[in-house]
DNA sequence: GTGAAAGCGCTAACAC
DNA sequence: GTGTTAGCGCTTTCAC
């Protein structure tokens, strides 16, 4: 049978009251009396049981982080580097994959608030604010991580999309590329509508060519990039930009399939979050962005246990940088750089 | 405040009783007397409290799965495909990170086990089966995955290790290697001493060179496998058999930064589950050993689930096997079939 | 310096 | 067909 905190108070011969206080250092226990209730704690193998503690004072020590793909690796490496954060200071990790399904997102809101968790971390599929929004219940703890809304209700620890993304076009014009195309992610999310934003803008500032036939959206799932590929090349591109790790891992694949040479045939640019030791192969011939993803997931453990005391703090933005590396920047040392 | 069910059963004009059998459908309620319950509960937004509720049960509908490496793809995926396995049973999954870390581990499984979960998932990287024993309390529902140990005690689904390691060795001395190398994973892991045991039988049977020397052992973390290597092509090894897919990465990546050519100056077998589109690059010029991994998390969900249910089951062992795919053995279409 | 006891919100006998 | 009520194991106020 399980063995219960009076249990303990019943062979130490004091009170439950006393075992509390003790095991949690919560008021002053004589050590002789700490003693004895350590002995029986020994004796008994007591362990205090966690839902009864969560129910009672109503913390869980868990918090939930509803990511959109969990094998691709930017998010399975941000996950990790929260959970390093979390269990530092006692804290668990539940997680959710939305896959990038809206309607698995707001069932996973709606269980995971209904007394699962503290806080909530969201890298959210959703894009309309007031359908996200109406799922939070007020004050409830909740900090956005890499994709946000315009307005600003909820605190979020995101990526600078637009710097790397105008930098990549212009440095693809200066090296005499006239149609660059690029492939990005899922339309409605927040970090795709910067980046293409970024790439209409150096497009034009540029004076390249401007054709919506050169915008290609991906869902960064697997075999969505070869589709946005066939169609880019059809448009008779020089250069590409592709603005996420798993697309841009498949774009070189199939380019290799295709025996078109990359810095050669065609010039390419990417986010590289996904699989450091496949780009390294070809650093030196396309310039690269690789993201924070180890900073993003510190600073949103921070963040949400920050939240989680104080629910009613001022709301809070982080904006990080990506690093920009251009083609044949260096070799193998970069790779500890990461 | 929060709405708690007394408060619907008031506005409702029933007991709590009743609203409480309404919402969980556990014993008959009068349409009418439904129909004014859930009034009240819309009128009033009134979720069920999670934590009173499995305070009050003892069933959690959580899973604990502990890995160690989340950021290694070959466990995201399977912690995806758990994930499905279980959210569609209406369980929520909680991931710990070990870090092949046995400390971590043991305090995992402590936090875990004090009524956190309903059952764990372990991917255990203790070797010693009296010390990850004497962790689960009594009867505790547990399902080890992928690694296992020689006590039969706990139900297992893993992928089965000889024959591949075994074929690799053979097909690599058919093609005229006689210093076959292998770089083995932590030698500590049930699976990297099935995959050793393999290559050494191999070795003996097909006449190669027996030499200490040939076997090294990584960490399957980054850099690890660049020091073997190394190691490796002093020993002048002809052909490397590598048992990980993040190390075999890294060996495919260092080998071309050196300039040695996969399948003309050296042959290679590996491990790939860690980044497909990569090795699709070089799969007309090595072998491939794919494993399950889909399959592998799919009956872990499946396992955990009926050993929660019926927790005194006998122990089930699953042995799954992995896909050989031989050199250049197809191209494209291999991406789909995985 | 320690104890007694009141609940937290819910479920599930038991009663009618 | 529905209501009453006793706890689940713990924390915490109040009391001494």
């Amino acid at each position: 049978m399980k063995v219960t905190i009076s249990d303990v108070a019943h062979l130490a011969g004091v009170s439950t009251a006393t075992v509390s206080h003790t095991i949690n250092n919560t008021r002053y226990v004589s050590g002789e009396t700490k003693e004895k209730v350590y002995r029986a704690i020994a004796e008994l193998g007591y362990t205090p049981d966690a839902s009864a503690r969560s129910f009672r004072t109503g913390k869980k020590k868990t918090i939930g982080f509803i990511v959109p793909d969990i094998s691709n690796k930017f998010f399975a490496t941000m996950i990790e580097s929260v959970e390093n954060h979390l269990s530092a200071h006692g804290y668990h990790l539940i997680i959710a994959n939305t896959k990038e399904s809206m309607e698995r997102e707001e069932n996973t809101i709606r269980l995971l608030t209904a007394g699962l968790v503290d806080g909530l971390l969201i890298a959210s599929t959703i894009d309309d604010f007031a359908r996200f929004d109406a799922l939070i219940p007020p004050g409830f703890p909740v900090v956005l991580v890499d994709r946000t809304f315009e307005e600003k209700k909820y605190s979020s620890i995101c990526v600078s999309n637009f710097q790397p993304i105008y930098r990549s076009v212009c440095r693809l014009a200066g090296k005499g590329a006239t149609r660059v195309g690029i492939i990005g992610g899922l339309p409605r999310l927040s970090t795709t509508k910067e980046r293409i934003f970024a790439y209409q803008q150096a497009v034009t500032d540029c004076g390249l060519a401007q054709d919506e036939g050169l915008i290609r959206y991906g869902d960064s799932m697997e075999n969505s990039a070869r589709v946005c590929l066939d169609e880019l090349l059809t448009e008779n591109c020089d250069a590409i930009v592709v603005c996420q790790g798993l697309m841009a891992s498949e774009t070189i694949s199939y380019l290799n399939l295709k025996n078109i040479r990359l810095g050669e045939d065609i010039d390419l640019v990417s986010f590289v979050d996904y699989d450091y030791d496949f780009y390294q192969l070809y650093s030196n011939r396309m310039d690269s962005i690789i993201q924070p993803v180890e900073e993003l997931g510190d600073a949103a453990g921070e963040q949400i246990l920050r939240r989680v005391e104080a629910p009613d703090a001022p709301v809070f933005e982080k904006v990080l940088t990506s690093a920009y590396k251009p083609c044949g920047f260096s070799g193998v040392q970069s790779h500890s750089e990461r």
